[in-house]
DNA sequence: TAGATTGTTAATCGATTAACAATC
DNA sequence: TAGATTGTTAATCGATTAACAATC
């Protein structure tokens, strides 16, 4: 009775689950599978087979009860509690993600902020303290950290992660584009920018065949 | 004889490239496929199953010449050329973005820059004139822009995608959390962080069956 | 020639889709 | 009961891995 997840499964549990979230704010109260399908941009079948992995939510000829299933999926992506998040890293990206309101909503809770800049060490962003590498460890410790997200420069990425690790983190997500290496235990998504704008243009050449159009100079430009 | 392409092979060939990049940096000739997997954590027959998709870039018995094989790919990718890159969006993510040197070095090149903020629109970066939105069509369209990023506030990002569209890109790389709605032709990345995070929150709790440890009150806070 | 490593064909594994039975 | 919609089983499709032949 074990059943293998596919990763794609829970990527769409968790877009589900936002779309739920909004169809709950406004007061929606039932959801058939076609229509979180439309507006979610997969198969009807998928829904339904992706919900039929964790159990049985709907009701035959009527839907789903919109909380009710929020709430399953929320359970289910253990967003049910929340998670001590360490971020590490503050250039543009960091400050970007440390302001990002849709982590606190879901129950992922940015408990610490480290940085090596000596300008933004013992500031603060909603209330938490931006401290310096050198008390990573100590910190992620104390606050029973469960993910880490580098968003350091490539350099400096390994070394961040083994301190992430040193300090007791299950997951680490990496914005960095290198490749970590971590132990096995320890789970790890990359994000990685550039190699999405590359599979763009992979896709986009192979539409126009061979033709590529070369670029002006910027209209507006310095 | 026309082969289709896992976007997997895809994403990983940009992974190679970049891995090949920093060989040819360090003036190393030739590589195994071994090594190569063994850097980019794949195994070895999957890298040389990939390059098998597109032609035969090694020799038996000896491994691939770096410089070429990085050449190869890299035509493959159709990054032998440049491209041109509309950002939307000029907030922490977006600055992120727009200072990335990542890009640049890889002839993705940001012809144009858009955002609604008064304080922003005029200035440069990178000799690249920050532009207010209602402008976005017609600069799109005068720098044959084929790629546009969107890192808008979601409300905002549907809007942005259309005026994409009407100034004529082929492709949208996406960062707002929100399923946008496109003419079929138009290749669409979504880059969705909170997903990816939630990913990690599921794997972790496998993990440790259904034990979770609350965390503490920060040991450093306001 | 022997050793190494590529490239390919076949087998396996995994995910999606189709068909349909169950049931509200 | 008829219509709607879920949930499941089987079929298909796609991607990875294993085995091995080719060849430097």
């Amino acid at each position: 009775m074990k059943v293998k997840i596919p990763e794609a499964t829970i990527m769409r549990m968790s877009v589900y689950s936002r779309f739920l979230a909004d169809l709950d704010r406004k007061d929606i109260i039932m959801i058939s599978s076609f229509d979180i399908a439309e507006r979610v941009g997969v198969s009807p079948v998928q829904v339904r087979k992706d919900f039929s992995l964790f159990g049985e939510f709907g009701k035959r000829g009527v839907g789903y009860n919109v909380k009710e299933l929020h709430w399953q999926i929320l359970k289910i992506l253990s967003l049910d509690a929340s998670w001590s998040v360490a971020l590490v890293g503050l250039g543009n990206l960091g400050s970007a993600l440390s302001s990002y309101k849709g982590f606190h909503e879901r129950g992922l809770i940015i408990t610490s902020i480290f940085d090596n800049n000596p300008g933004k060490i013992g500031t603060f962003i909603n209330n938490v303290e931006i401290l310096p590498m050198d008390k990573l460890v100590e910190v992620v410790k104390y606050n029973q950290t469960q993910i880490g997200i580098i968003s350091v420069p490539s350099e400096y990425a390994q070394e961040i992660a083994n301190l992430l690790v040193e300090g007791g983190v299950q997951a680490i997500l990496n914005f960095a584009p290198v490749v970590l290496n971590l132990p096995r235990e320890i789970k790890l998504r990359n994000v990685d920018v550039t190699v999405n704008l590359e599979i763009l243009t992979f896709n986009s050449v192979k539409i126009f065949g061979e033709i590529k159009r070369p670029h002006n100079e910027p209209l507006f430009f310095a």
